[in-house]
DNA sequence: GTAGGGTTAG
């Protein structure tokens, strides 16, 4: 039975089924009505002008575009900061940055950050402006930043910056907040950006006008929450103000992204009587209906618009059709087109253009291949372009060679070239990449060693004389199905035939013997490269630098850097996060982490993701002091530390049952503004778990349930696990039914858990149900929990049924791999079941028919 | 022509 309050608390808060509701239950017919009566309205005239399909969106000027003048003192200071944090790294420059941060004002900061060139150091630039003293940033400031972060999808640190502009009380002007919320809002931050607008206005820091609330209508649409953008709408209503095409071009976009198409006509009706009806309105609409699949509903609007005098014209169509097609709808786009066909458009090319090319990119070849005869019968003659994407996909060569022969009479020489080329990439496609091989050597004249059946290919070869491309194509088709001897013959042959290599070239084979670990080949080919006139590129560099991080290789990789660097190059982030993981996966962390100053020193910066590998590194060889050190390191730098890398030190700190820390810590990231993840309260539950206060892990789960962050199966594990160990075995049964009630399958690390602890709690019995459980659901147990359940049997004084399952379990090949832990216990059950006088005579058997001899072997028993 | 790589349960 639950006993205590809190376990009350944890059932419900596990229990609850969460559901999103609507804000506003009014429906926006209601609210039509109301604006209907409302003469304030605008006619915006239904000019020419704003058909633009561009024009609907609140245009959201740069907050940049009025750049006041800067002084000659200030633009040095500028070029100072932009030098120094780009450029130079060294902590020499400390003294100037001080002085230069005593001078700092919002221009300044605005003018810099204009000039620097990587999100990752406008953000340290920013960090490091806000500690200065005497400084504030202001509103400019603060979008540039979040102009940065929303460009770079840095979402964490974007959840940050907002909580930043509330803390430091920021002003802003509305156009500021609008194009603020229009960074989040492209994001998908919605509700940071709907409690910034409120918060904003309720600490008096910005009033909102129209155009802040168009913006934010804007970022709502996005999401499609209709109940949230009729709450917005009214509220704008209720100031009287006039809602124009922006307003109500988001409430339609809005209606369309949620799906409700009959809300959506209702406002484009009333759009359509105020004369708001642009091409992109209808856009929205018709492209809406398509992704839905109703393009019954679109044909219907096509027709009711030509009723309504506004004529879709061919670009219109086309516009449609690129829509459609942009959707990933080409079945669709085809209807449409039957339909333009049928309505007596002359269809151009342009529209099969961009037809065949998407369905050839689909391998929708049959499609293609019928509007290719469609053109034919059109006379609309297919050009190159269309050949080569029909070629390219084509999988049968008959149709490869009808299409050739069919136009290559017509062709000049640099079209035949493509078309050969076309033909080669066809067959590298069609995984006839042998094929590929054979007839590139054929139209060389040279021998390429094998018997190539020529007869359907045959006449291919005569098309062109292969140029470079051809050999780039084949070349890397051969090095991506790892045939990399044909790729580098093919490559060594180039030169007897008098063509050119490429840059392209070099770096495929690098890359793919990179890939292959072939590092002394990859030097050999840069030496090459640098002799010859293709120089490598950051491409080539990054390639082996992979390679050598691959490898572990930190003073090759590390060498490789300085290379780079004196060639102006910059090593590539995903490679030295990879070289971090190897080394902490070894137990090196802490040469990790010098491999990451030394890229400082280099003047390269690595990213939170590298130095959260490192800390976790160090976190995993119980550095945990180096890992909290090297956490507040990277702050004092500037750095924005997000969930994961958070998460990383509350586990750290868990482990090492710091748990009052790790609260701490998770205090800290709340304030900043970033949101918890399940892992977090995972790692504090756990934490709270192992440290013998299961009520204060509940209070956890409480929290989480309340924070809409849903347990996993992790979630139920630790606290199954937890309940055991605290003597609640009946507790972590019930909490098993009510995992699966909510929806969340137990895997074998649950029922394992779930096993040992009802072992530890002395219930050996029914344990046994959830390892039969596990038997039939067809998941294996590590071979260990079947020793801790002989184990608790005969501590439980019931010999007989542990001699029946080291009976059961006897064969099963995976107790040879027994860990250490569990040998001695293994070898004490079979000792005290051989002495027993209930099962002597069953262990004996076992032992004279062999059964028990590679046990005894494992357990050592003479 | 490259952008996802780092975190939680027995």
């Amino acid at each position: 039975m639950l006993t205590t309050l809190s376990e009350k608390h944890s059932m419900a808060a596990l229990c609850r089924i969460r559901r999103p509701h609507l804000l506003f239950s009014n429906s926006f017919k209601q609210l039509l009505n109301l604006w209907a009566h409302n003469n304030t309205l605008i006619q915006t005239p239904f000019t020419k002008h704003n058909l633009s399909p561009f024009s609907s969106t609140p245009t959201c000027q740069k907050p940049g575009n009025f750049l006041p003048p800067i002084s000659s003192d200030d633009s040095r200071i500028v070029d100072r900061l932009v030098y120094i944090f780009t450029k130079c790294r060294e902590t020499s420059k400390s003294q100037e940055l001080e002085e230069l941060g005593s001078n700092l004002t919002p221009c300044i900061v605005e003018f810099v950050l204009r000039k620097l060139k990587s999100w990752r150091i406008a953000q340290l630039f920013f960090n490091w402006a806000s500690n200065q003293d005497g400084y504030r940033h202001n509103c400019h400031t603060f979008n540039l930043m979040a102009e940065w972060l929303s460009g770079a999808r840095q979402i964490d640190s974007l959840r940050v910056l907002v909580n930043d502009v509330v803390k430091f009380q920021c002003y802003f002007t509305p156009r500021a907040l609008g194009f603020f919320i229009r960074c989040l809002g492209n994001q998908g931050l919605v509700k940071e950006a709907n409690e910034l607008f409120d918060q904003m206005k309720k600490l008096g820091l910005c009033v909102p006008n129209s155009f802040t609330y168009n913006c934010l209508l804007d970022a709502i649409s996005k999401a499609g929450d209709v109940g949230l953008i009729e709450l917005r709408l009214k509220e704008m209503h209720n100031y009287g103000w006039q809602l124009d095409k922006y307003a109500f071009t988001p409430a339609l976009q809005c209606y369309c992204n949620a799906g409700k198409f009959e809300n959506a006509l209702v406002v484009f009706n009333e759009m359509h009587e105020k004369g708001l009806v642009d091409a992109h309105v209808v856009s929205i609409l018709l492209i809406s209906f398509s992704k839905w699949g109703k393009v019954d509903k679109a044909f219907e609007l096509v027709e009711r618009i030509e009723d309504l005098n506004i004529t879709l014209n061919e670009k219109t169509c086309f516009v449609l059709i690129h829509g459609f097609v942009r959707e990933g709808r080409t079945d669709k786009a085809l209807q449409l087109l039957n339909k333009m066909k049928n309505m007596g458009f002359v269809l151009d090319i342009s529209v099969y253009g961009v037809l065949i090319e998407e369905l050839s990119r689909n391998k929708e070849i049959e499609k293609a291949m019928q509007l290719y005869e469609d053109m034919n019968i059109s006379g609309v003659h297919p050009d190159i372009k269309i050949l080569s994407d029909l070629i390219s996909c084509v999988r049968d060569e008959r149709d490869m060679i009808r299409i050739v022969e069919e136009r290559y009479e017509s062709l000049d020489l640099k079209a035949r070239m493509l078309l050969y080329n076309s033909v080669l990439k066809g067959l590298i496609n069609n995984d006839s990449t042998d094929k590929a091989y054979h007839l590139l050597y054929a139209s060389t004249g040279l021998d390429s060693g094998g018997d190539f059946d020529e007869d359907n290919l045959f006449n291919m070869k005569e098309l062109a004389r292969p140029n470079t491309v051809s050999f780039e194509i084949v070349i890397d088709g051969l090095c991506r199905v790892g045939r990399l001897e044909m790729a580098l013959s093919l490559y060594r042959d180039m030169e007897h035939i008098g063509c050119k290599h490429s840059v392209l070239l070099y770096n495929n084979l690098i890359d793919s013997l990179s890939r292959s670990g072939r590092l002394n080949e990859c030097y050999e080919l840069l030496n090459e490269m640098k002799q010859s006139e293709f120089q490598p590129t950051h491409y080539t560099y990054n390639s082996i630098f992979g390679c050598l991080c691959r490898q572990g290789d930190d003073a090759g990789a590390l060498a490789m850097v300085r290379e780079m660097r004196l060639h102006g190059h910059q090593p590539w982030i995903k490679y030295y996060t990879l070289l971090m993981q190897k080394l902490c996966k070894d137990g090196q962390a802490v040469k990790a982490s010098n491999f990451l100053a030394d890229m400082v020193q280099e003047g390269f910066l690595p990213d939170v993701v590298g130095y959260s590998a490192v800390i976790d590194g160090l976190v995993k060889i119980k550095q945990l002091d180096e890992a909290l050190n090297l956490f507040r390191g990277i702050c004092a730098r500037g750095y924005c530390p997000d969930v994961v890398a958070y998460n990383i030190m509350i586990n750290g700190l868990c482990k090492a049952k710091r748990v009052l820390e790790a609260q701490n810590f998770l205090d800290e990231m709340m304030d900043k503004g970033l949101i918890p993840s399940v892992v977090t309260y995972n790692s504090l539950i756990d934490g709270w778990c192992k440290n013998g206060d299961i009520d204060r892990a509940i209070v956890y789960v409480t929290r989480m349930t309340e924070k809409e962050r849903e347990p996993n199966v992790i979630t139920y594990t630790t606290l199954i696990d937890g309940l055991c160990n605290a003597g609640k075995p009946s507790d972590a049964i019930r909490l098993l039914v009510k995992m699966e009630a909510n929806g969340c399958s137990p895997n074998r690390i649950t029922f394992m858990a779930l096993i040992s602890g009802l072992c530890k709690c002395g219930k050996p019995d029914d344990a046994l149900i959830y390892l039969q459980e596990m038997e039939r659901k067809d998941m294996r147990p590590d071979p260990s929990i079947y020793i801790v359940l002989i184990d608790a049997f005969i501590k439980n004084m019931t010999p007989n049924k542990a001699c029946d399952l080291l009976q059961k379990v006897v064969h099963e090949e995976s107790l040879q791999d027994l860990n250490s832990k569990s040998r001695p216990i293994l070898k004490e059950a079979i000792l005290s079941l051989s002495a027993d006088p209930r099962t002597s005579s069953n262990v004996k058997i076992l032992l004279e028919e062999g059964h028990l001899t590679a046990l005894c072997n494992v357990c050592e028993i003479g």
